[in-house]
DNA sequence: CTACTATTCAAACGATCGTTTGAAACAGGT
DNA sequence: ACCTGTTTCAAACGATCGTTTGAATAGTAG
């Protein structure tokens, strides 16, 4: 453990993590190579290697640093859902889809995250399907759980097919966001406009036969 | 030109294309090799580049077999949209979609190609969004005059953000659609269904501030 | 200072990539 | 049959990839 309790300096293995979530990016998972990575962090090319054991790792941890804190906010939205007894389809959308947008909002490579969430939704790539299921997996299940109290005739086999779908719109709404809010508009309101335009659009495709 | 006007069997070219198509959706353009495309397509590796010349110019191919007839039907559509003196908004949207939406119901690939444009869209490509607009910019220009008769407060850069946005959300409609549609469900209700939300969807987007 | 651990570094490893080569196999026309 | 242009094939090219190595350097506790 070298660093202190704080440094104004970010240290190697968060330089590392940033290159990486930038160039992941702008060109992909494979795209990116490590000497790329390492060359815009600074740092040694064995650096990687040494910090995070491989490319697959370091891929995996660009993923937990930004995750972990969206689906806390997402299971304790969802846990306020569920107190109250007669809440809507709309409500359990909301909590799902409120957290997701906020992490566009981060000032600090926040919609650059979200580049890379689009990427990862494209890709289909096995690995990290199981990463993230093994590891987000649980919030996913709670929310289909609430998901098929309010829609008892979908099979669960269904649900999760148009949750994927959701989510891919949801990520493609969060660059949209992202990009405007960035151009300095009156932010909240076009937040709550896109919210629930993408919760509207979604419960519709749910409720669909 | 050895092919005479028709055979039952596959050429080469045709194979070769074929493989990329289902690799590149599966893989990635970077993560899919000319090793495995040949492989697949049970052709030698050296016949990519005798036809093609380069892995860049079949990933091109394998979009303009595809994109070429998608933009005639747009570029159709809207000519119809345009005769049409008192045709609202919504209706130049359907004439961008709807042709969109078909191209994922191509009993031969049509699904697998709509993974490939996923993956296109999600990677920010500079190559291929020269080659996209350079072929298929008078397109979306097009459009774009269209959308601007509609919408005349919005700036020319601020369309071009929100269509390109549209498009991704159309991207992951259409995967949407072609697994349902898939599944052997009543399509037809379904498929106006699907289009009626997302031009409902993409109408308030644009219509935002 | 010494001993020990943690980190950085330049260099190299084997594997795989896209591409090129030159000869072999095939085709159709005369 | 021969010639000519097209297509296929096995083999190799140089470049780049992720990863490993072993020595050099910092940093810390005794």
């Amino acid at each position: 453990m070298p660093q202190a309790i704080s440094t104004p300096f970010f240290s190697t293995k968060e330089r590392i993590l940033g290159a990486a979530e930038e160039l992941f990016a702008q060109h992909g998972f494979a795209g990116a190579s490590l000497r790329q990575v390492t060359a815009n962090a600074k740092v040694n090319l064995a650096a990687v290697n040494y910090h995070f054991g491989s490319k697959d790792n370091l891929i995996e941890e660009v993923f937990r640093r930004r995750l972990d804190d969206l689906n806390e906010r997402r299971i304790e939205a969802l846990r306020r859902v569920k107190a109250n007894p007669d809440s809507q389809l709309e409500s359990v959308l909301a909590a799902f889809i409120h957290p997701a947008l906020d992490v566009s909002l981060d000032s600090s490579g926040g919609l650059t995250f979200v580049r890379v969430l689009a990427r990862a939704y494209a890709e289909h790539n096995e690995r990290l399907r199981k990463f993230l299921s093994e590891n987000y997996g649980h919030v996913l299940k709670q929310f289909a759980g609430e998901f098929h109290r309010h829609l008892p005739r979908l099979s669960k086999q269904e649900l999760y097919a148009r949750l994927d779908i959701i989510t891919g719109a949801l990520t493609y709404a969060m660059t949209d966001f992202g990009v405007i809010q960035r151009r300095g508009d009156s932010s909240d309101v076009h937040r709550q406009r896109s919210a629930e335009h993408l919760i509207h659009f979604a419960a519709a495709g749910l409720r669909a036969p």
